[in-house]
DNA sequence: GTACAGATTGAG
DNA sequence: TCAATCTGTACT
């Protein structure tokens, strides 16, 4: 039943995309190893008029460049000199939209709170520059499923995003999704 | 070539 | 609540 998420899923506003990748399934394929985790937290980010967004105004930069792409693509970077961050671009190509993976569920076992926070996931599935840019609807090692579980909208919350404080009123936009109650979305911040 | 920010984390 | 920590980015 699992179905692996399409070019056209993707290709819509972050916005949906972020609320819509709630309950599906990341596969990351190590050698013979196979990590699956659910989606349980996620950010949605804006194109040029989102200041939290790195293309605010609509910059390009080595950096951000893979952020342009169509839909389900990686975009990955680097905070704090030691936190990767992994992204799922949106929309068209051109559009600077994408959405961050801010927490699984992870279906392996795993050692306590490894995969609740967005650092921290990225160390669990050994994600690095290398998958900048890697295509989820071709990639053998990396890809999402729906495995027909429906998330209902109202175990859906919504809240302001995390550590943008710097982005005035972007930073209150309520443009992060988690599962209600669900145990292993990052701490709650405020 | 160099200054500097940073979509976090974990310890206190 | 707060600071460690350090690479890639952006600019000169």
């Amino acid at each position: 039943m699992a179905k692996k998420l399409s070019r056209k899923f993707y290709s819509r506003p972050a916005l949906k995309v972020a609320k819509e990748l709630l309950g599906k399934y990341l596969i990351r394929k190590i050698g013979r190893q196979k990590l699956v985790g659910k989606i349980v937290e996620t950010e949605a980010y804006i194109g040029p008029k989102d200041r939290a967004s790195h293309a605010f105004l609509g910059k390009v930069t080595p950096r951000n460049k893979t952020e342009y792409l169509e839909g389900g693509h990686i975009y990955i970077y680097l905070v704090y000199g030691m936190y990767w961050q992994m992204n799922i671009t949106a929309s068209k190509a051109g559009k600077p939209e994408c959405v961050l993976i801010r927490a699984l569920e992870p279906l392996n076992k795993v050692e306590p709170h490894s995969t609740d926070g967005p650092g921290k996931l990225c160390r669990w599935l050994k994600l690095n520059k290398s998958f900048d840019g890697e295509d989820l609807t071709k990639s053998k090692r990396i890809w999402l499923e729906d495995r027909g579980e429906e998330i209902k909208r109202s175990r859906i919350a919504a809240s302001k995003r995390i550590g943008i404080d710097y982005a005035l009123e972007w930073a209150e936009k309520p443009w992060r999704f988690y599962i209600k109650g669900n145990p292993f979305v990052s701490r709650p911040r405020t």
